[in-house]
DNA sequence: ACTAATTAGTGAATATTTTCACAATTCAAA
DNA sequence: TTTGAATTGTGAAAATATTCACTAATTAGT
């Protein structure tokens, strides 16, 4: 029981808005707010406040009652229930546009991933720097999982290449993958993997766009930090 | 009624799916294979072969009784569904290495966005080459986004700057927002926003990792491959 | 202290999504 | 042509997820 001794089978839906909860929390906090009610966060996120409330009661956070929650315990109680505050290693293996941006992005460390390498199977990119790291040759990697205990891996190679580090990945004794690639990563159920989805986002968007047209919207909207469409 | 005259409130999880079903039929089409039933696509996606079924049921595509789908009918029903065949103009404001991979991002121009502009406020940036493109100052947003007939906004700038980035987007008539950074934007409902959530992917990825150990799992895997778990 | 207002927490009610299960259909092969 | 195996498409059932609505608690103001 690291934290509340309750986190089963929590569904991914709910994880993925407690992320929410996480970075909206962290900008409060940057504003020096100190309350936030389930209702705020609702409205601020296009949610009820009952999602808001029943998501966080998965988390190890007391609301108190008249005032909402405290952002302070908030941000903590979710950043711990993430897992940020153990902190991961992590790999990038694919020194391409993506991989380097990834490695270079100082949010990822801020949320408790620590980038301790980067791969390429390309000789010519093998010894570029990145940052504070040297891109390494693919036959590193094996050691590099073991000795640095490396929880996961950034699979940012080609989709042609993707299952092939990915299996690499995985008899390299890997905890988790984040598949960037287009392609579908198969991988035993120990080892979790997580899309990137930047391209399906986009077609997403792109039918969004068409529905969104073809119902004829329009709004009377006045910028900024306004509130969704109930009430205000 | 533009391609099918029904696609009216598709849950965003099907359009999700529809996605999934797309890349893959995408790589089955490129391996040569002429035929793919629901359970074969289901079990490769780990989905049902009924989700498969009522999700495709929604797009202008038949399948064949004893046979499934074919493969490059389906493809082009879902690209025809998801407005690749039509094809958007996009433009990418910030350019960081997340702004300029997405801008140098083959796969984006090859599923239908143009990718036709890069923007940025800092100086030292603008007249940098990305590509084929120019960075261009943030004085001339507005004005291309008309002339250039601009559907859709890449938000590739730090958190701080991304909600003003939107609303300069929004004003000026964009269509919908891809955003890359970690807060969430508020925007009238017209204009559909989608998240990359790179960050929030990881975090969920953390977790998974964690209730994965925690659960003791193990699995005897063969690389490659392999079905999921029922059957094979 | 009392009162009015606010809000977390939660069981019950809805709504949505997924899965089951089977009739109808098609194909291949005998 | 007939038979048998395979597979779609789809109502109905089951499982999940969300929202409602109410209780209990807490605070601010008087
Ligand atoms: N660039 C983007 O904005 C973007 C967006 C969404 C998805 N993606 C996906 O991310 C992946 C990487 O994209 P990118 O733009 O960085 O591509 P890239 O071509 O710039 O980089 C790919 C890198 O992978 C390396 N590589 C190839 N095969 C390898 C192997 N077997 N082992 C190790 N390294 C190998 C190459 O040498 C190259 O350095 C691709 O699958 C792409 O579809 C990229
Ligand atoms: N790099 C990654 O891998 C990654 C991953 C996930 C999310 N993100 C997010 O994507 C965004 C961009 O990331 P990045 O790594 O490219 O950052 P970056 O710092 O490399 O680039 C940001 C760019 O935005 C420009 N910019 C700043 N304010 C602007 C404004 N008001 N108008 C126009 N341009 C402006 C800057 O000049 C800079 O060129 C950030 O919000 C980041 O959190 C990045």
């Amino acid at each position: 029981m690291t934290t509340s001794g309750k986190d089963n089978s929590i569904p991914g839906a709910v994880v993925s808005r407690l992320t929410k909860y996480l970075t909206h929390a962290q900008v409060l906090r940057g504003e020096g707010v100190q309350w936030v009610s389930s209702s705020e966060l609702g409205e601020e996120l296009g949610l009820t406040s009952a999602t808001v409330r029943k998501d966080l009661a998965h988390v190890s956070v007391g609301g108190i009652t008249n005032r909402g929650y405290e952002v302070t315990v908030l941000c903590d109680a979710l950043l711990s229930f993430l897992g940020v505050d153990v902190g991961w290693n992590a790999i990038v293996v694919g020194a391409g546009n993506l991989g380097k941006a990834l490695a270079l992005h100082g949010e990822l460390f801020r949320h408790g991933f620590a980038i301790c390498g980067v791969f390429d199977s390309d000789g010519r990119k093998v010894g570029m720097r990145v940052g504070g790291l040297t891109v390494r040759p693919m036959s590193e990697l094996a050691a590099t999982i073991h000795d640095e205990r490396v929880d996961i891996g950034v699979i940012a190679v080609p989709a042609a290449a993707a299952q092939s580090v990915a299996d690499l990945l995985i008899i390299s004794g890997i905890r988790g993958l984040l598949n960037l690639s287009l392609i579908h990563i198969v991988a035993p159920s120990n080892v979790p993997v997580v899309d990137g989805r930047l391209v399906a986002r986009m077609l997403e968007l792109g039918h969004a766009v068409r529905t969104s047209a073809a119902r004829g919207d329009t709004s009377d909207y006045r910028l900024g930090r306004v509130g969704r469409s109930e009430d205000a």
